[in-house]
DNA sequence: CAGGCGTGGCA
DNA sequence: TTGCCAAGCCT
């Protein structure tokens, strides 16, 4: 069976309820209100995958040291990546300082105003490029994150979660809800994206709370459990795991940490600048190759250096 | 396109 | 305590 064909509420009714809600109930974030498209572009970035009780104290940092994309974009990456702190998934940073750079090479300065030309920046996919168009610029455009996803998997649908994958029915059921009107249009995408962060979370939902329990579709099937077992991410262990721990290692350096460092607890225990951080990565007990392959990874991706002197943050 | 990629708070 | 999860993107 397809979407539900006659909708047993109308999308205005929604747009209204769920509008009146955000007005009412959202959270004030600096990103909201008065803040330019940079600020806009940073905190998205800076979002993905990553709460907003986190994220919040460096955006404020950034648009403070960096209040343009001309000055994050003359900052050596080394800054950059250090004042990213432990936001997680580094390599945002880098993109987000690769896209500054296009952004003055090929757009005087200024972040571009519509979706083509976002999704063309480095980090910036089908998320980030419909969310800055709206949020920075107005623009009607559908904005599908993984709260919006889950309140329409919920709402509309009447399931628990959305596919473990984005699929094109959602996208077309999310252009189908969204407001005709622009500033209508803007303020849906807020809402929902709220709603779905406050309300119709992903564990334990606040459906006492919830300005449209009248009109769920999952709560009218008797809140059915999801259809499929969402997968984990394993953590001890994994590169990805003693990647972090030589990253804390590098930001913490003010110079080069040779590589006899990342293997020997004895040396390292004599360099007090980084010896905190070296101790976490020793503790790990990583044999030789998986530390091997996780330095190799980082300087792949950029977010290392080495020479002779041994391993640093990218100049 | 399924899997890799950080981090820490909370149920 | 220990998985789960948070405004995804890229290959």
């Amino acid at each position: 069976m397809p979407l539900p064909a006659s909708p047993a509420v109308p999308p205005s009714v929604l747009h209204a309820t769920i509008n009146d809600w955000f007005r009412d109930e959202a959270r004030d974030l600096p990103w909201r209100g008065e803040c330019s498209a940079w600020g806009i572009l940073v905190s998205e970035i800076m979002l993905q995958q990553t709460p907003v009780v986190r994220v919040r104290p460096i955006w404020e940092q950034w648009l403070e040291r960096w209040p343009t994309p001309a000055d994050f974009a003359a900052a050596p990456a080394a800054d950059v990546l250090r004042a990213w702190g432990k936001l997680g998934y580094p390599r945002r940073a880098l993109r987000l300082h690769a896209a500054a750079a296009q952004i003055v090479a090929e757009h005087h300065g200024a972040v571009p105003d519509n979706y083509e030309q976002l999704l063309s920046l480095p980090g910036v996919g089908s998320y980030t490029a419909a969310a800055v168009a709206a949020f920075a610029y107005g623009r009607r455009t559908t904005v599908v994150d993984t709260n919006i996803r889950r309140v329409h998997a919920r709402l509309v649908i009447g399931q628990a979660l959305p596919a473990p994958a984005l699929t094109a029915a959602e996208m077309s059921l999310a252009a189908d809800l969204l407001p005709e009107a622009t500033e209508e249009s803007v303020l849906w995408n807020a809402s929902v994206m709220e709603l779905g962060a406050l309300i119709c979370t992903a564990r334990s939902p606040k459906c006492g709370q919830c300005p449209v329990f009248e009109q769920c579709a999952w709560i009218a099937a008797g809140q059915p459990e999801p259809s499929y077992i969402p997968k984990g991410q394993p953590w001890a262990g994994t590169d990805r795991q003693v990647r972090g721990a030589v990253m804390a290692v590098l930001r913490a350096a003010g110079a080069p940490v040779h590589a006899d460092l990342m293997w020997d607890a004895e040396a390292a225990s004599r360099h007090d600048e980084v010896a905190t951080e070296l101790g976490k990565l020793h503790a790990l007990n990583t044999h030789a190759p998986q530390l091997e392959r996780a330095l190799a990874g980082l300087v792949a991706d950029g977010l290392a250096q080495v020479s002779e002197a041994g391993y640093q943050l990218p100049r």
